[in-house]
DNA sequence: TATGCCTCCGGCTACGACTA
DNA sequence: TAGTCGTAGCCGGAGGCATA
């Protein structure tokens, strides 16, 4: 079984980006050009905000990775209502993908956005990964926080119903096991922790290149926030500018 | 080897309970 | 009262297995 411990690499921090903004100022143009390279670049593009990086001149994969990362926000911000003029430029694309997230919520009392029963969407290892480290962080039960704040391309009604079925998963003996499972992965212990590795590569990397000041924040929180972001891989593509 | 049936897994939905 | 969580059950898909 393999099993990962988020705790070992997680620190006491308050668990924010807020501190580590991207360092230069983004232009209208710059912005439509980012919002054009989310499109043509989607999730699955391997090294994807090399590529994005590549299409703004002048702009860094870390720059890039911020700007996403406060796009989210504001999609959060828009999606929550709590902020009738988001705090920064606002495109329709935000407005999009909030709208595409909103697609993914249910109303209560079984009417849903589409009539049909929807095709199951399968949870990734990466995804299931972040919802153990969520569930390390809120604790069981906290679905809403863990949806936002780890597996945002996953509703909390998703990470609820993810959850049971990984507790059912934990609840079975290991003998009554017929075939592997993504529920598998567990927290328990550290051993055989391909990520902790992983992840311990990338903060270095993350240091390396963040400026004197910007040191003052953990990489790790830097890392985890990216990782919010859904930029997997592409954090390798730091090396690069080291 | 191909095919079809069976079983298991896991995402989705519905609904009750709880709380602010 | 609305929002959220917990959970039972439904359902589709994939893998396992038996049989021709």
């Amino acid at each position: 079984m393999e099993t990962l411990c988020p705790t070992s690499f997680v620190p006491n921090s308050n668990w924010t980006m807020q501190q580590s903004k991207s360092t230069t100022e983004w232009t209208k143009e710059e912005n439509k050009r980012f919002e054009s390279a989310l499109a043509i670049y989607d999730e699955t593009t391997p090294n994807r905000w090399s590529k994005v990086a590549e299409i703004i001149p002048g702009k860094s994969v870390l720059d890039v990775m911020m700007q996403y990362k406060e796009l989210v926000a504001d999609v959060s911000d828009i999606e929550a209502g709590l902020v009738p003029n988001p705090r920064r430029f606002v495109s329709s694309f935000a407005l999009e993908f909030a709208d595409h997230r909103k697609i993914h919520t249910f109303s209560k009392r079984g009417k849903s956005y589409d009539q049909e029963r929807k095709k199951g969407v399968p949870w990734t290892e990466e995804e299931h990964r972040r919802f153990l480290m969520g569930l390390e962080k809120y604790g069981k039960g906290d679905w809403r926080n863990i949806s936002r704040n780890f597996v945002i391309s996953k509703t909390p009604t998703q990470v609820a119903s993810h959850a049971q079925k990984y507790y059912l998963r934990q609840l079975s003996g290991e003998k009554e096991r017929k075939r592997p499972s993504i529920h598998d992965i567990t927290t328990v212990n550290l051993t055989n922790n391909e990520l902790l590795n992983n992840n311990n590569k990338l903060m270095c990397e993350v240091k390396s290149y963040m400026s004197p000041l910007q040191r003052s924040t953990s990489p790790a929180d830097v890392l985890i926030g990216c990782w919010n972001n859904s930029f997997d891989g592409d954090l390798m593509a730091l090396g690069q500018f080291v």
